[in-house]
DNA sequence: CAGAGTATGTTATAATATAAACAATCACAG
DNA sequence: CTGTGATTGTTTATATTATAACATACTCTG
């Protein structure tokens, strides 16, 4: 085992590899090359090289990488083939849209429940997932424990739903909630998904964009 | 004005500043350093410094930053008092999440339409926003220009949807979509919403912190 | 209103990340 | 088979980013 300590940048390259390459299965593509590879992705093949080199050497030289064996290793890497357990906290809109739409399965996670509070939903099941009473979870967590939580409450609710999260011993939060949760202690892994975040960079972009044009107009 | 070029990793940092500086405002918190700044986010005084002094200088020696005059200049440089419009395309489970719950108002974005091609929701309002026939949107653009164009249809729909908003003169993209939309023509901003990626690189940290323990375990 | 204490903006240094260079090795055509 | 061309993994160089150091300037107490 190689890997003493990656890089946190090329960890977060690996998910947009894996696209590709699943991409490039798909369409009946066996093998391709560094320079390929990054030409698809926009990166130097230098990069993608020295990715991959943090785990081991996956690829042939004269010939490139096998696209389905560089895949699986891929997966391996990121933990795809550790048979995660996830739960949903909280199923307004967002847990729906998760349970609905988004496949935890493609990433090797299994989504074995979700809870709420809402009577309407306790009992109810969506795509085979339970749906059991927000109060009862503390009982369920230690009874099956899971290794990430995906929390999707109010705003007002995440304190605590937060807390009982960590003292009933979840490993990680994917927060989609607004508050900040970075370390919230030191042994529970937090990521984050912040909506505000991503469209205010976006916002920078096009602002600086349009600033760019007036001035240019001014000037004429 | 400074700002030749500010890099990418200062302008991801800007919407933390904004979000830890609209909850101390909150607390009546009118005065900070940026020591202890640095403190409450997990950075050095030096990086906040540093990338405040991207775009001028907002403090003051022996006293700190004011609040609520460093929360304005940040949501200035965002781009938040630009008045961006933005156009919601598929109103789905992610589509409707967004509408019900996502404050397009607190980013300085004013949501003006929604598009959907399903008959029963065309017509109807959510939260003061129409949603129109998707088969209208051009003629819509065409009228009504807007600066950012939430993609959020369905995988098969993405391509086709996207190409039109390109064509009808749409600056930005907020892709909800799992397809990879990066630099779709060499004009267009794209801003990447992929829950996978994050979900995976999140899985590749538990997954390393469990293979930790076993390799421990195994030791003893 | 003077002087000690504070905290900035900026310059210098260290660390990290990316790109280029290159030797080693394999594929594949003839 | 053998030699040429291709492509890797790794090393070295460059560029970028983050941290530390510091001179300057303001605050605020007494």
């Amino acid at each position: 085992m190689k890997q003493s300590k990656v890089s946190n940048n090329v960890i977060r390259r690996l998910p947009r590899y894996l696209r590709k390459l699943d991409e490039l299965e798909a369409n009946g593509i066996n093998r391709i090359s560094s320079f390929e590879l990054g030409q698809q992705l926009g990166l130097t093949p230098s990069q993608i090289r020295q990715d991959f080199s943090c785990f081991g050497e996956f690829g042939q030289q004269g010939y490139g990488y096998n696209v389905s064996a560089l895949r699986a290793q891929i997966a391996s890497i990121l933990g795809m083939d550790h048979g995660l357990r996830a739960v949903l906290v909280g199923v307004g809109n967002i847990g729906r849209a998760l349970m609905d739409n988004f496949s935890f399965a493609d990433c090797g996670v299994k989504l074995v429940a979700a809870f709420d509070i809402k009577e309407s939903l306790i009992g109810s099941e969506f795509n085979g997932v339970p749906i059991y009473d927000g109060r009862n979870m503390e009982d369920y967590l230690q009874k099956n424990p899971v290794d990430i939580a995906v929390l999707a409450v109010p705003k007002s609710a995440a304190p605590a739903a937060t807390e009982e999260l960590i003292r009933n011993g979840v490993e990680a939060i994917w927060n989609f909630t607004n508050i900040e949760l970075t370390e919230p202690n030191s042994t529970t892994l937090v990521e984050n998904i912040h909506f505000s975040d991503s469209l205010l960079a976006l916002s920078y972009y096009v602002a600086e964009r349009m600033d760019e044009k007036t001035a240019r107009a001014d000037k004429v």
